[in-house]
DNA sequence: TGCGTATTATCAATTTAACAGATTTGTATT
DNA sequence: AATACAAATCTGTTAAATTGATAATACGCA
């Protein structure tokens, strides 16, 4: 390793501004300082990071080639640094979840969690599946929890509860006084659903799959409070994670439609690093997870709603 | 930045050996200078990483939390260090492909390229979708050649051309002779396709999922030559990726079954990082696959196999 | 228990690297 | 040509890294 931090520090920045002296400003350090470092780091690998046309440097092919790589390594040591600054104690939790997930599992595992360890901090980090993975993947992620499931071989994946998706429709509704209905009547009704390419999206179609039936979609929406107010307003009947309905039940507002043909769960699995070191938090909030699965089965909830 | 790349390197080998000389022995530096490095680490953020028991170092919490990310940290340096090393002149080029691109269509692209740039050094990975993507996140990727279409705010994504799967049968079958089947008749007979998760199957399901038929699935393989070897044995009926047949349907070994009802295309797109600089190289390969693209629209060939 | 050995920590001295301030060089502007 | 500006370079100073030697400590073994 015949580079340093500071070097490549130095670099970064001299790219930014694309002048040592500013670069120099913001690291508080002499122009000089910063020109030697820079000129260091070009001699040691005996190649040019800049084209200099008289005072202006201007960045060439290598150093584009090297700007976001050294960007990425800065930020992955600063990762590491927070680590070493912040963790001191029980130490701190980062969880990543999809949307799903995040808005309405994670956020009461992480209440009941913070509850039962006050001192411990907590955070909650919402995006899609193939980014939590990324995130896990950097060690940026202590812990993730997505749909579906997940292989590969430098990601441990332990499946948790299978979460229930329900058909609903409004009040008013024909099917609502019915409270449940056939496979045909389904395939009449107008949809209003996630997009293509969410969990709930892919969930709800290979319900439908398996029977080699059609929907009629009428409407696609990105948030599952946007589908529940389509819903109520009568423009469909929607399919969405009962976790998301719980209320709207309870209130009345909105009704659950039985569908006893169709299969609507789906897996929730737990995701970490293979080779990343199990803090106590860690242990701790996966195993209160876990303890909530034994509840569930014992006493034959299907949905975590109930419990949570 | 309070910390240094040797210092982490010292950690790093600290704990391997759990001992401060070998592992001054193994960097070539004094047991001192180890010793040293490792406190001055460990002072620096007011923090300890091992637990002195005695002369024996054994490292606690926070260095075991500590370890892996430092690992990755270093590991990523080095690339960052092989980038500046060897990358000199027209560079060299990683690319990441699925396992049917990977097999059938990216051998043949990366001969192509080499054969017209002699002096780059190309390497071909193959892993499945959601690893090609983290490598290209963490820029240990140059490029991406993945089946379907991907979506994040990180990434760049450039469709390139639609594959086509073909159904087919042994020349002894009786639709061979007939050289095309209705949807119904396909429905009828018994399938040997690629295992559930793989790009293929997907685009199999999906082609059938618009009809809203089911299908008689008897054998589920890993690999398509395991498919076209049960094929030929009159096992019964496959459909798989038209590059992967071209020679056994010049041989005569297998035969084609047109299937006008069916849309069994799917996409390939490239991908790359959007903060990726671009290589003179990777600028020569895409143009070099987007100029076989326009050869295809000019000459009406639906597939590449008759072209690369 | 006492002694040799191995290992870590520490000390003192030296080399090396990092840095600031002043100076020089090179380029663009007027 | 004079001026202005920015990068590179030079010089001395300070801080850090490293070494070799030494002290302190634990372990194995008689």
């Amino acid at each position: 390793m015949r580079f340093t931090l500071r070097q490549l520090q130095v670099f970064t920045r001299i790219a930014q501004y694309q002048s040592v002296s500013q670069a120099a400003d913001q690291l508080a350090m002499s122009q000089s300082a910063a020109s030697t470092a820079l000129k260091e780091l070009e001699r040691s690998y005996d190649c040019l990071l800049f084209d200099r046309a008289g005072k202006r440097l201007i960045i060439n092919a290598l150093g584009l080639e090297l700007l976001p790589r050294a960007r990425a390594l800065l930020e992955q040591a600063q990762a590491l640094e927070g680590l070493l600054t912040d963790n001191h104690g029980f130490g701190s939790l980062s969880v990543g979840a999809t949307m799903t997930i995040g808005n309405y599992l994670a956020t009461l595992l992480i209440g009941h969690f913070m509850q039962q360890h006050p001192s411990c901090k907590v955070r909650l980090h919402v995006h899609n599946t193939a980014q939590i993975v990324q995130q896990i993947a950097s060690y940026q992620l202590d812990l993730g929890l997505i749909e579906g499931y997940y292989q590969d071989s430098n990601i441990i994946a332990e499946p948790w509860i299978a979460d229930e998706l329900v058909v609903f429709c409004a009040p008013q509704h024909p099917l609502a006084q019915q409270g449940h209905a056939s496979l045909d009547e389904l395939v009449n009704e107008e949809w209003i659903v996630r997009e293509q390419g969410s969990g709930t999206r892919v969930a709800f179609e290979q319900a439908f799959m398996r029977h080699q039936r059609a929907i009629k979609i009428r409407l696609e929406l990105e948030h599952t409070e946007g589908i529940k107010r389509a819903v109520e307003s009568g423009l469909g009947i929607g399919c969405i994670s009962r976790l998301a309905l719980r209320d709207a039940f309870k209130r009345g507002s909105l009704v659950a439609i039985e569908t006893p043909e169709l299969n609507l769960t789906r897996q929730f699995t737990f995701i970490w690093h293979k080779h990343k070191y199990q803090t106590d938090a860690m242990s701790e909030f996966l195993s209160l997870c876990r303890g909530l699965t034994e509840n569930i089965q014992r006493s034959d909830q299907i949905d975590l709603a109930t419990l949570v």
